[in-house]
DNA sequence: AAACGATCCAACCGCTTCAAC
DNA sequence: AGTTGAAGCGGTTGGATCGTT
């Protein structure tokens, strides 16, 4: 039986692509520089034709999700920040699965990177908190309690970078900064913190190397515990007050809720800042190095709650 | 060292939308 | 208005890698 090498299927079932010897699966480094050196004569677009005239034995598809996921020079590499993870969150609870649209206000990411993120990371959180995804507890979990604390995390995170970069994180009477290597700082209109743009930014320093962004490692969530914010551990003060109400009236209110509330923090500053700046790389680079945001207990903690719900 | 399971992510698939004619 | 091809989008898959036993 003759059996097509690049598919494996028997050329008695070969599809019109088969009968093409269309290749599939991984690129190969060749294809990869004839894309890129095809692409960089004569410009993106007509993905078909490109394929025929690169010498791609590929789909026009596949050609433009290798330039869009891969190889495009402004595709950045490595872990999702900090502040990319309350990115997605926020934009998730907003929009829901709208990968592409979410990805237009993460510079330099795909969809389907923030797409896989969601999948292996969050829905992992899901899972662990024996809930759906979808679910109103989970998503009060994530917006009342998650991102708080990725924010939390973040201003620990710029503090300890001192003196490595400029980098200061400070809270004052409800008002919350970050600036990070004298960049300009997010124009939020109430206290959301404050993330500098990269202008450093370039895909040969996009590397797994938080040094690459001039910052230090931000240390696994367990260990976040005894991070002083402020002269004192603010993740232990949230903690012991860490007991949401789930009121009759379906309000919802947290420790770092407080957070949210009291300081004003309102998520159409979010909406202000990513359309002034869409444009732009806002990312410092504060990876988060481990996706650790529970621990046990806090997953204990969570599933009581849950249960009593 | 080997086997196994879990996780991650690049790539594919099918469907929808858009634009040109 | 209808047709057709290109492009875009979200869901899914499968192989590579990593961690555990």
């Amino acid at each position: 039986m003759d059996v097509n090498i690049n598919t494996g299927k028997s050329t008695s079932s070969l599809s019109s692509e088969d009968e093409l010897d269309l290749r599939r699966g991984p690129w190969t480094v060749e294809e990869d520089l004839a894309l890129i050196n095809y692409i960089a004569t004569h410009g993106e677009g007509r993905w078909n034709s490109l394929a025929r005239c690169a010498g791609l034995k590929r789909t026009g598809k596949s050609c433009r999700l290798r330039w869009l996921n891969y190889l495009r020079p402004d595709v950045r590499r490595g872990n999702i920040t900090l502040e990319e993870q309350l990115l997605i969150l926020e934009l998730h609870s907003r929009w829901g699965n709208r990968w592409s649209k979410i990805a237009q206000y993460l510079p330099g990411r795909t969809d389907n990177e923030i797409k896989n993120y969601w999948r292996t990371r969050v829905q992992k959180h899901a899972k662990q908190l024996k809930c759906d995804v979808n679910s109103k507890q989970f998503k009060d979990t994530m917006r009342y309690l998650w991102m708080p604390r990725l924010v939390e995390r973040i201003q620990a995170a710029a503090t300890t970078t001192e003196p490595h970069t400029t980098a200061t994180a400070t809270t004052s009477g409800g008002s919350s900064t970050t600036t990070v290597n004298g960049g300009p700082t997010m124009g939020f209109t109430d206290n959301f913190i404050h993330a500098p743009v990269n202008s450093n930014f370039t895909p040969e320093n996009s590397g797994n190397s938080s040094e690459s962004f001039g910052t230090t490692h931000v240390s696994d969530f367990g260990d976040y515990y005894g991070i002083p914010v402020n002269n004192q551990s603010v993740s232990q003060e949230y903690y012991q007050g860490n007991q949401v109400n789930y009121g009759g009236d379906n309000s919802l209110t947290s420790p770092n809720c407080n957070y949210l509330n009291n300081q004003g923090m309102d998520f159409q500053g979010v909406d202000n800042y990513m359309e002034q700046n869409s444009h732009q790389n806002w990312s410092f680079g504060l990876e988060d190095t481990t996706d650790n945001l529970w621990n046990v207990e806090d997953i204990y903690v969570l599933q009581q709650q849950f249960n009593n719900m």
